[in-house]
RNA sequence: GCCCGCGUGGUGGAAUGGUAGACACAGGGGACUUAAAAUCCCUAGGCGCAUGCCGUGCCGGUUCGAGUCCGGCCGCGGGCACCA
């Protein structure tokens, strides 16, 4: 009998599966398809152990399809624009395009060891000229469809490096590189208009069953519809034109309970005071100092400057209240001008303290809930309950005194309408979707700037506008901050393709986010002409399973739900494909530990875990140093805690990776890598290999064994298909260990024992695809096991006669007792009555109530 | 700060509101071996001699029955629009 050597036969098996293009996914009417994607990499240099347990979950449900008989698209590609190509090439002179293009090659050919059903001939990186150039016909296709414009934006601007930052390059208010205080700053920029969508891209969400509902939740909010009132303040001493402030408000039962009025610096009142008081000016410029991202803005201390100017409140015109500038006030939410109400909004609150403006309390907890309630004005919290729970209203002025917060607000708008106090509005959070990028390593907007024309549109016949590798014969120098193509003169100027002036290419490029918004429906005709082909978009459309991480779950998410409606707009997909992924599920991480020691500067210095010894929970150096540990942390490259498969493929095998990344844990949750459990799934492994061989050379004749095994071997089809189809690989595994401990110890004869083994080799395919084929050979099985048809459990074999009843006194296990399936309710409190450990606690006396819950349970309460 | 999750033995985890800890790792014991490796078998939440008691982050509630449902905390993680 041969040794399992995994290093033999997975090599063997890949070239056999090449060899017949097992996985070459080509369109067959009448078979149903089947498309299944995972979210694709970013080429960052070599692959992680992350990716073995993403990519093989797909594969999994991949091979699991093919084997139930459909036809499976299973392709991969490169998200391979962005920063970190740029980054590289500064640090080390290189070029984005052979940074890129290298890491594509290493990890493509770290993946294909892996074993995995990809049809390998539809892979495209987003970088390609091929791919970028149809976006960009995209583009041209959505500008002229009126989904694109241009509008100023705020970004990060480094004013040392004389460049735009991400909000990832901005650390402490600081720019990463020239440590220079970011300042925001106004450019021109080309939006998407997915704000229009808003409605529709929020009414849909209901519609998507095989999505996880924390996703659809985290979508709503995100989208953020709310209806509430918009309404304009009279100011008094205001300079010309501002003698009203729109503001906007989803509680306007709270207006009685008015402090002050902020406005956003970038309001144009704001703007206003800026150019005719110093002061407002430096206040202003103190906060355009923040970063633009949501969480600095709403984690800063709220500051505010009083304008001096005042507002009439609209229900009592003697009544003034102060108007604040505030930094935590958005221009692109609202009318960037809210009224504050202290006592019901705690940001409000912290503001009105420090500023020591009135708070005054509207509405207070419901007769007899009081508690300990405490007046915000008395030094108690702002008090913000549910708005479906019923409030006393202090200072009602429409509706009745005790209502919830949801009918106050209708009554409030239907109140403020008839008084000619503004209108009832519905608004969304959702802002437009700015993709321009002052950046290089993107896709080239194609468009061009006329003195004479104004904005452009580049011809089709011209496109792919390519990006420059060199400059006048020189490479392109990274080292210096900014746009290259900003200072490329060769590349930049260009003549209108209107009337033939002199004239200048856009020199921004495409956020990356466009990149991955649209490649699921490129795979579907990766060498088409147009971005599409109809054809085959009808036919692969849409993506059954789309597999990828729950960090996801909003932007690019949200962006490929409007791609895809813009792509149907536009003719470049089917009605149907408005809604792109049928079926979403979103896997956890792949964690472990750190191992850090600090140095003399206290700063943390991080360890490789092949550097570190175990002993007694405690980790050490080679030198003695004892290190640090801190547990499950993701995996990245900075912190050294990554685990390359490549070592783990090379020691043990793809299919012991494929296996340990599966077991274990759920697949929505993270798992911890541990060497242990790499050591364990590799020995198990062998264990099934020397139990299917000893079943191929069995010569026993049929033996007593045979039905327990059979009935057990359709119980686990059963359970491991039902596994499979709920994405519980987990489970499956858990059940595929305990069939293969039956078939180790059956007595059965060796028919019986060849075919439980070849059954077990057919369950285990989608998780261990080359040990499975090596199985199936063995055992005499027909073909390659990836082209048999998945088993089907005889239900017959799986009834079962009897079941075990657990016997509850008072909710506790006391007992059980094992009787027929079908027995009466009645005869079963019988037998439970009889039972000696209800006997015993009911102690002569009869019982107060006995609950039995047919084949599961017996409660008996005394 | 806001939105969304998660929290169960020494460890990863299992459990349609119905026997908490399946399956696995590490541990303990044993078999085989001159010995070791490999392999196989047994054992195993905590406390207790035991009838038993306690136990799913903490506090409270609903229920005949709560890891599961509800409310309030604590801790950890993801996202917050220019990281991908």
């Amino acid at each position: 009998m041969s040794r399992y050597a995994p290093a033999e036969i997975e090599p063997k098996w890949q070239k056999a599966w090449d060899e017949a293009l097992t996985f070459r996914a080509e369109r067959k009417d009448g078979k149903p398809k089947y498309y299944v994607l995972e979210m694709f990499p970013y080429p960052s240099g070599r692959i992680h152990i992350g990716h073995v347990r993403n990519y093989t979950m797909g594969d999994v449900v991949a091979r699991y399809k093919r084997a139930t008989g459909h036809n499976v698209l299973h392709p991969m590609g490169f998200d391979a624009f962005g920063m970190p190509a740029e980054n590289a090439a500064m640090a080390s002179d290189g070029h984005p395009k052979d940074w890129t293009y290298g890491n594509i090659d290493t990890m493509v050919e770290q993946m294909k060891p892996l074993g995995l059903s990809i049809d390998w001939s539809r892979m495209f990186a987003t970088c390609d000229p091929d791919y970028y150039g149809q976006q960009q016909a995209l583009f041209l296709d959505f500008l002229e469809q009126g989904l694109v414009y241009r509008k100023n934006a705020v970004v990060n601007w480094d004013p040392v490096d004389m460049t735009v930052l991400a909000n990832e390059q901005v650390e402490d208010g600081r720019g990463w590189r020239s440590g220079a205080l970011v300042e925001r700053r106004e450019l021109t920029q080309w939006f998407f208009r997915i704000s229009d969508f808003a409605e529709d891209l929020l009414e849909a969400l209901d519609g998507l069953d095989d999505w996880p509902a924390k996703v659809k939740t985290m979508q709503a909010n995100w989208i953020g519809r709310s209806r509430g009132l918009q309404f304009a303040f009279s100011t008094i001493d205001a300079p010309e034109g501002h003698d009203r402030i729109e503001v906007y408000t989803t509680r306007p039962d709270t207006l009685l309970g008015a402090s002050f009025v902020g406005i956003s610096p970038d309001h144009p009142l704001a703007k206003q005071l800026e150019r005719e008081n110093e002061e407002v000016a430096a206040f202003n410029a103190e906060c355009r100092r923040m970063g633009t991202s949501e969480e600095e803005l709403e984690t800063a201390e709220k500051k505010g400057f009083d304008t001096g100017i005042t507002v009439r409140h609209p229900f009592d015109t003697s009544w003034e209240l102060p108007v604040y500038i505030a930094n935590f006030i958005l221009m692109d939410y609202g009318t960037g001008a809210i009224f504050g109400c202290p006592a019901h909004d705690p940001r409000d609150l912290e503001f009105a303290r420090k500023y020591e403006l009135p708070v005054q309390t509207v509405f207070a907890p419901a007769m007899g809930e009081e508690g300990t309630f405490i007046l915000p004005e008395d030094g108690g919290p702002a008090y913000v309950p549910p708005k479906v729970e019923t409030v006393r209203y202090l200072k009602p002025f429409a509706g009745e005194e005790a209502m919830t917060g949801d009918v106050a607000i209708d009554a409030a708008i239907a109140f403020c309408e008839e008084n000619g106090v503004g209108q009832g509005v519905t608004k969304f959070r959702l802002r437009d979707w700015g993709l321009s990028r002052q950046r290089y390593w993107g896709c080239p907007i194609p468009v061009i700037h006329c003195e004479t024309c104004g904005v452009v549109p580049e011809k089709k016949e011209n496109l792919p506008v390519t990006l420059p590798y060199d400059e006048d014969g020189k490479p392109i120098d990274f080292s210096v901050p900014g746009n290259p193509l900003d200072r490329h003169p060769s590349w930049r100027d260009v003549s209108c393709p209107s009337c033939g002036a002199a004239a200048r290419r856009e020199t921004d490029t495409m956020d990356t986010f466009v990149d991955s918004s649209w490649y699921f429906a490129r795979f579907t005709a990766p060498k088409a002409e147009t971005p599409t082909d109809m054809a085959d978009a009808e036919y692969w459309m849409n993506v059954d399973q789309y597999i990828g991480g729950i960090e996801h779950a909003i932007l690019h998410l949200l962006y490929a739900r409007f791609f895809s409606r813009a792509m149907h707009l536009t003719g470049h997909l089917p009605e149907k494909s408005r809604e792109p992924f049928d079926a979403l599920f979103t896997q956890g991480m792949v964690t472990h530990a750190i191992f850090q020691t600090k140095d003399k500067a206290g700063r943390p210095v991080f360890h490789f875990p092949e550097d570190v010894e175990l002993r007694d929970n405690s980790a050490f150096l080679k030198d003695g140093t004892e290190v640090e540990i801190v547990p499950s942390a993701k995996m990245s490259k900075s912190k050294k805690n990554v685990v390359d498969p490549v070592e783990i493929v090379t020691q043990y095998g793809a299919d012991t990776a494929r296996w340990f990344v599966l077991s274990d844990s759920p697949p929505e949750r993270d798992v911890e890598w541990t060497a242990a459990g790499a050591e364990a799934a590799s020995k198990h492994l062998g264990r099934v290999w020397r139990i299917a061989s000893e079943a191929a050379a069995s010569e026993a004749a049929s033996g007593e064994g045979d039905e327990p095994l059979l009935r057990e071997m359709h119980k686990t089809i059963h359970d491991v298909t039902q596994g499979i189809d709920s994405f519980g690989f987990n489970a499956a595994i858990a059940r595929l260990y305990g069939f293969t401990s039956t078939l180790s110890k059956s007595d059965a004869g060796a028919d019986a024992k060849r075919q439980a083994a070849r059954t077990l080799a057919q369950l285990m395919s989608p998780m261990t695809p080359h040990l499975a084929e090596e199985m199936w050979a063995t055992l005499g099985g027909e073909g390659l096991v990836a082209d048999a048809p998945w088993p089907v459990a005889d239900e017959s074999m799986m009834v079962e006669d009897t079941v075990t009843m657990p016997i509850q006194i008072n909710g506790k296990r006391r007992g059980e007792v094992v009787v027929p399936k079908e027995m009466e309710k009645a005869e079963v409190e019988e037998l439970a009555l009889s039972h000696h450990a209800v006997l015993k606690a009911l102690d002569g006396a009869s019982p107060k109530k006995v609950i039995v819950v047919p084949g599961r349970i017996v409660n008996v309460v005394v």
